[in-house]
DNA sequence: GCCGTTTTCGGCCCGACTGTTTTCAGTCG
């Protein structure tokens, strides 16, 4: 994301928060969020879009915001925010983050009891004065404690994969409930959202009381958040902290609205709702009404039929323009991951990988792939088991010799070849043009000139790929400081082809930059960069931010037959 | 503050659960 989005994103949060503190309750609250949402989903720069006075394209930056985003870029200061924000302790922000805690509540604790930060906030809770507050009591302050204790000890969002297995073994559980007829995870998980706040599942079934008594008396629920008749939430222990997963039972009936409305995204849903209110339809959990009469809510694709959209698919529904092409019948028919016929990033025991190039080739085999790429790291990469010129030539020997008794399944004779500091790739040329595929990357000097190394690298006409474009390291690391529209921009000028790394914890390029890419007409390649026969199946992964991208197979290389992959790599077409 | 198939005003998605209350406000998703 540009950094200024970034940026002015928190700052409309904070006004947000800041006007909702001091009273201000309804639109103009909801406003300033969806301002903040929006500059976060879009990819295009907001530095660029306000000079060239497109600001207002954006749905939900109308003229007010853009002019305070204006003022904050040519300025570095919002007169607006500087006023939501003062005489307000900054502490009192940090306390909206705790979970059951909300803006009249810490607006109460403030001016009745000078409540100022968290620590002021559980000295009270010990002293028992914010127990004694109107409205408070005893059991909401034990909740607000045990949220303090839940934020100190609980982890950021979860990756992908934790979040799928997490969901995967609740409902395993749950699937030998008698009283249950379906279950399914909806949510950002299924939205494929590369990383996931909390697991919702969804359920229909008779009893659904014995349904929440048996999701909340698993063995790792070590707290319950809350358990009604149609919906529960818990705390899950995971090895990476406490999770929240939510339970909701829904009646056949109402089903494909409940799964609809479950997953998201709010901003999918809010305009879809919308949507159906000018045709004087309500749609809710429960079903399309109009009036009092349920028209439709068995099914997702009826919901969606009510307001005269085709299904449109959950990796979709992130409010970026999904809608419109609905309605405009132009939606893309998304990859899936039986278009995907191989893998073309991975490494062996040659290099830093687990298993040797036989196992990866069986394990490839299974996978009903018709060709993969062995991408040994190249010489400098020395942590890592880079290969010598010499050795790359001797594993080149041996994968023809493979591919001379292979029938229907091919090896790519490759490397995932290191963009120097210096800019230069790090196998001469007359190396590299013995090989069919070229993968370039960044794993040294991540700091230096990044943008102008990774252009050089696109410019050389031996290179095809460049692998984890930004090198960002989800949760842990940034991105390197690199230009990706240029990055993008001379792709496309030399027909080179952008990587989205399917590991977990990379997902880069992400989904936005991913679809921009496309735009650009330039084609994707999906890999997982496994380094053991395990991680094949991460391909599942960057199929997600794929779809997420609205790629389709046209899109995406790894769909292509052996023959005209190797057409491809060579000319280009 | 944003937005427009009711277009420059008057709407803005909808419902469950909890706690403190005795009919509802606050919070969440």
């Amino acid at each position: 994301m540009p950094a200024k989005n970034k940026e002015l994103a928190s700052i409309f949060t904070q006004i947000a928060d800041a006007i909702e503190l001091k009273g201000e309750t309804g639109f103009k609250v909801l406003a300033y969020r969806r301002a903040a949402r929006a500059l976060v989903d879009s990819a295009e720069d907001v530095v660029n879009l306000d000079k060239e006075s497109r600001l207002e394209s954006i749905t939900g930056i109308g003229s007010g915001i853009a002019r305070k985003i204006h003022e904050y870029l040519a300025t570095g200061r919002m007169k607006k925010h500087q006023e939501a924000i003062s005489g307000l302790p900054e502490g009192l922000f940090a306390m909206l983050e705790l979970q059951g805690l909300g803006p009249r509540t810490v607006r109460l604790l403030y001016e009745k009891l000078k409540v100022n930060n968290l620590e002021d906030l559980k000295r009270t809770i010990a002293d028992g004065s914010a127990a004694s507050l109107p409205g408070m009591g005893v059991r909401k302050v034990s909740t607000i404690l045990k949220s303090i204790q839940l934020s100190e000890k609980s982890g950021k969002r979860m990756f992908l994969n934790e979040a799928a297995e997490l969901a995967e073994s609740v409902i395993h559980r749950l699937k030998n409930d008698p009283n249950i007829s379906n279950i399914t995870a909806a949510g950002s998980l299924r939205r494929g959202k590369e990383t996931v706040g909390d697991i919702d599942i969804l359920t229909t079934g008779k009893n659904p009381k014995e349904i929440v008594k048996n999701f909340t008396s698993h063995p790792s629920v070590r707290q319950i958040l809350a358990a009604g008749t149609t919906k529960a939430s818990v705390l899950f222990e995971t090895r990476t902290g406490l999770r929240q997963v939510d339970l909701r039972i829904i009646d056949a009936s109402s089903y494909g609205a409940a799964l609809q409305y479950f997953t998201g995204s709010k901003g999918h849903n809010i305009a879809l709702r919308s949507l159906a209110q000018k045709k004087g339809l309500k749609i809710s959990e429960y079903g399309v009404f109009r009036g009092k009469k349920r028209v439709a809510g068995k099914t997702e694709k009826a919901v969606y039929t009510c307001v005269n959209l085709p299904y449109i698919e959950p990796e979709l529904r992130e409010d970026r323009g999904e809608i419109e092409a609905a309605a405009k019948g132009k939606l893309p028919r998304l990859v899936e991951l039986k278009n995907i016929k191989s893998d073309l990033h991975m490494h062996t025991r040659q290099s830093d990988g687990k298993n040797s190039v036989e196992e990866m080739v069986a394990a490839c085999q299974k996978l009903h792939y018709t060709h993969i790429a062995i991408t040994e790291h190249s010489v400098s990469a020395g942590y890592a088991g880079g290969l010598t010129a010499d050795e790359l030539m001797r594993h080149c020997d041996r994968v023809d010799r493979f591919n001379a008794h292979s029938k229907g399944f091919k090896i790519l004779k490759a490397t995932e070849v290191d963009i120097t500091t210096s800019g230069k790739l790090d196998y001469p040329d007359k190396i590299l043009a013995r090989l069919d595929l070229v993968v370039a990357s960044i794993h040294q000097g991540f700091k230096k000139n990044v943008t102008e190394r990774v252009c050089a690298a696109l410019k050389n006409p031996l290179v095809h790929i460049i692998a984890h474009p930004t090198g960002r390291l989800i949760g842990k690391r940034e991105g390197y400081d690199i230009d990706l529209d240029k990055v993008i921009e001379t792709a496309a000028r030399f027909r080179k082809i952008l990587e989205i790394n399917a590991y977990y914890g990379r997902l880069d390029l992400n989904d936005i930059w991913a679809r921009k890419a496309k735009q650009a007409n330039v084609k994707l390649s999906i890999n997982t960069d496994a380094h053991a026969v395990k991680n094949l199946d991460w391909m599942k992964y960057g199929i997600l931010v794929a779809r997420r991208a609205w790629l389709t197979r046209n899109d995406v290389i790894n769909c292509l037959s052996t023959s005209k992959l190797l057409k491809f790599l060579k000319t280009g077409i």
